[in-house]
RNA sequence: GUCCCCAUCGUCUAGAGGCCCAGGACACCGCCCUUUCACGGCGGCAACGCGGGUUCGAAUCCCGCUGGGGACGCCA
C-alpha cells in the first residue's frame, strides 16, 4: 500500500492540503504502508520553488511524515512527452491545432448560449498538419460510463458524455496536471489516492487515462472541503488559511494536527484529543464524513490550550522560544511556563502574560483598571512598606516562607491578606491577574520581588495624584 | 447555465430502523472551587431543513422540494 500528498507549490501549505495529508499519513500508517511526498510542479507560470520549500518545511512542522521525496514533477517532464508520446501512437490522444484565441471564443460563444462548454473535437480528425504546426496533445473521450467506487462517497457515476477532450501535453511541451498525476501514480506504484473533493469530477479523466495506460486506477478518496465561516471555501477573507499562520499565532502543531484530523473525522465514542499515534491506530476513510465542515477557529484556540496543559515545560519551551523578546536561561522560562501553561490558549499569549518577567524591575507598568481596584482611595504605602520589610526577612525565600510573612503581617496589623496580595501582585506584574501571587514571587526572585516592591511604594504619591 | 456532491444544536460531531421526546465537544449563560486570573467540577440554552412514501416503528431506507458546496482552463 502507498499513498501520496502532492501539494502544488502555487502558495503555502494550506489548512485544506494540511488536512489531505495528514489523512494520507493516518491511512499509511494504519495499514503499514508507505507515505510518498510529491511537489506538482508542473505550472512554470505560478510554481515556485520557495513555495515548494515552505510546504516541505510546514508539513515537518506539523509531523507529517513521508517515507519517499520530495520528488518533484519539472524532474520528470521528458517522461510525461514520452507517455502522451504513447498515446498519440495508441490512438487515444491526437494533436490538436486550435489556439487560445479561437477556444477562448468558442468557451465565450457557448457561455452566451447558455450550454455547458466543451471542446469541439474538431482536431480528432484532422488529415494533415498545419504547417507553422505549435499544438497540444488532447485526449480522446470516448462515450460511456464512468463508474468508480470512492472510499468516502461510495459509488459514483459520470458519463463520459460530460467530458470534452482534455489537454495532456501544453503547447509548450508541459504536461497538464491529468497527464502528471495518472503517469507518476502509475510508475510510482500508488496504491490510495485521497484528495480534496475539488477533484472529484477529475477522477473520470485520470480513470480514462489509467485505463488508456493499461494500469489499474487506484482506490479513491475524496474529502470534504473544510469552509470559512461564510460556509465558503476556506480564504484569506475570512481568516488564516496556511499552517503558517496558524503557527505564527501560537499554535502547537500537535494541536492543529489533532484540530484538523478532527475536522470531517471522527473516532466515535465522544473522543477529542489525541495523539497522532491514537489516531493513526483508529482512522478509517469509511468513517469520513461527506458533507463539508467549516474551521472554527474558537474550537482550535480550545484545543492549543488544551495541549499547552497536557504538554510539559520542556515541550513547550522550544515551541515558545520564537515568541520571546530575548533569551533566558531555560530553567527561569521553565517554571514560568510552568505557571502559565493552564493560562493561555496560544504560545502567543503566554508570551504576552510573561511579557513583565522581561521588563526591568523600574518600567513595570500598572494596568489602570487594576490601579483603580486596588491602590485607590486607600493610603497603603506604610502596610506596603511594612511588607517590603518583612518579605526582605524571609528565609529561605519560597512559596511558603513568603506568604506566611505576608499573612502574619496581614493578622498582626489586622488587614485582610487580599489587601497586600493584590498590590503585591500588581507591583510585580503590572497586572491584576496572574498565577497565584507567591509562585510568582518565588519566579522572580527575593531581589527583583523587593525591587519592584519598593518602586511601587515610590511611585504611589504620584498613582493617588492620577485622579 | 450544465454536471456532480452534500444536509443532526451557531460550529465540529455521535447516531449504520426500535437503546434517541437525540449523546459529546467548542462557544455562550449560571453556580462551585479560588482573597486574582486560569484550570477543573456541576448545571443550563440549543439540532434531526420541508413534504411525501416504505415500515408495527425512521434522525437512520426511498422519492421530490428547498438550501449549501464543488467542478466546468494549454491551474492544480
Amino acid at each position: 500500500m502507498k499513498l501520496r500528498f502532492a501539494p502544488s507549490p502555487t502558495g503555502f501549505l494550506h489548512v485544506g492540503g494540511a488536512r489531505t495529508a495528514i489523512f494520507n499519513l493516518l491511512h499509511a500508517r494504519r495499514h503499514g504502508g508507505q507515505m510518498l511526498l510529491r511537489i506538482e510542479d508542473t505550472d512554470v507560470e505560478r510554481s515556485r520553488q520557495h513555495h515548494a520549500e515552505q510546504i516541505v518545511s510546514s508539513l515537518q512542522w506539523l509531523g507529517v511524515e513521508w517515507d519517499e521525496g520530495p520528488v518533484y514533477q519539472s524532474d520528470r517532464l521528458a517522461r510525461y512527452r514520452q507517455r502522451a508520446a504513447e498515446l498519440v501512437q495508441a490512438g487515444s490522444a491526437y494533436h490538436c491545432y486550435c489556439t487560445v484565441e479561437e477556444l477562448e471564443a468558442e468557451r465565450l460563444a457557448a457561455e452566451a448560449a447558455g450550454i455547458a462548454y466543451r471542446y469541439s473535437g474538431q482536431c480528432r480528425t484532422l488529415a494533415v498538419a498545419p504547417l507553422n504546426a505549435t499544438h497540444v496533445i488532447r485526449f480522446k473521450v470516448n462515450r460511456g460510463a464512468i463508474d468508480f467506487h470512492d472510499l468516502i462517497r461510495g459509488d459514483v457515476h459520470f458519463d463520459a458524455e460530460l467530458i470534452d477532450d482534455f489537454v495532456l501535453l501544453r503547447s509548450d511541451g508541459n504536461p497538464t496536471y491529468h497527464l502528471s498525476v495518472v503517469v507518476d501514480d502509475i510508475d510510482m506504484g500508488i496504491t490510495h489516492v485521497a484528495r480534496g473533493d475539488d477533484h472529484l469530477s477529475n477522477t473520470p479523466k485520470h480513470i480514462l487515462l489509467f485505463r488508456a495506460f493499461g494500469a489499474q486506477p487506484p482506490v479513491f478518496a475524496h474529502l470534504p472541503l473544510i469552509l470559512g465561516p461564510d460556509r465558503k471555501r476556506l480564504s484569506k477573507r475570512t481568516g488564516a488559511t496556511s499552517a503558517e499562520e496558524y503557527r505564527d499565532m501560537g499554535i502547537v502543531p500537535q494541536a492543529l494536527f489533532n484540530f484538523l484530523t478532527l475536522l470531517g473525522w471522527s473516532p466515535g465514542r465522544d473522543r477529542e484529543v489525541f495523539s497522532r499515534e491514537e489516531a493513526a491506530a483508529m482512522f478509517d476513510f469509511a468513517d469520513v464524513n461527506s458533507a463539508p465542515a467549516v474551521f472554527d477557529v474558537e474550537k482550535l484556540l480550545w484545543m492549543n490550550g488544551q495541549y499547552l496543559i497536557r504538554m510539559s515545560p520542556e515541550e513547550i519551551y522550544p515551541h515558545l522560544l520564537p515568541f520571546l523578546p530575548e533569551r533566558r536561561p531555560a530553567h527561569e522560562m521553565l517554571a514560568l511556563i510552568e505557571l502559565y501553561q493552564k493560562r493561555a490558549r496560544t504560545l502567543r499569549e503566554m508570551a504576552e502574560q510573561i511579557r513583565f518577567y522581561f521588563v526591568a524591575d523600574d518600567t513595570v507598568e500598572y494596568d489602570p483598571e487594576a490601579v483603580r481596584k486596588h491602590l485607590k482611595g486607600v493610603d497603603v504605602s506604610d502596610p506596603l512598606r511594612k511588607l517590603h520589610d518583612a518579605l526582605a526577612s524571609a528565609e529561605p525565600f519560597n512559596v511558603i516562607t513568603t506568604e506566611a510573612a505576608l499573612r502574619n503581617l496581614a493578622q498582626e496589623l489586622g488587614i485582610s491578606a487580599a489587601k497586600f496580595i493584590h498590590p503585591l501582585r500588581l507591583a510585580l506584574t503590572g497586572k491584576g491577574a496572574s498565577p497565584p501571587v507567591f509562585d510568582v514571587v518565588v519566579v522572580l526572585g527575593k531581589e527583583r520581588t523587593l525591587g519592584r516592591l519598593q518602586r511601587l511604594i515610590e511611585r504611589l504619591p504620584e498613582i493617588a495624584a492620577s485622579g
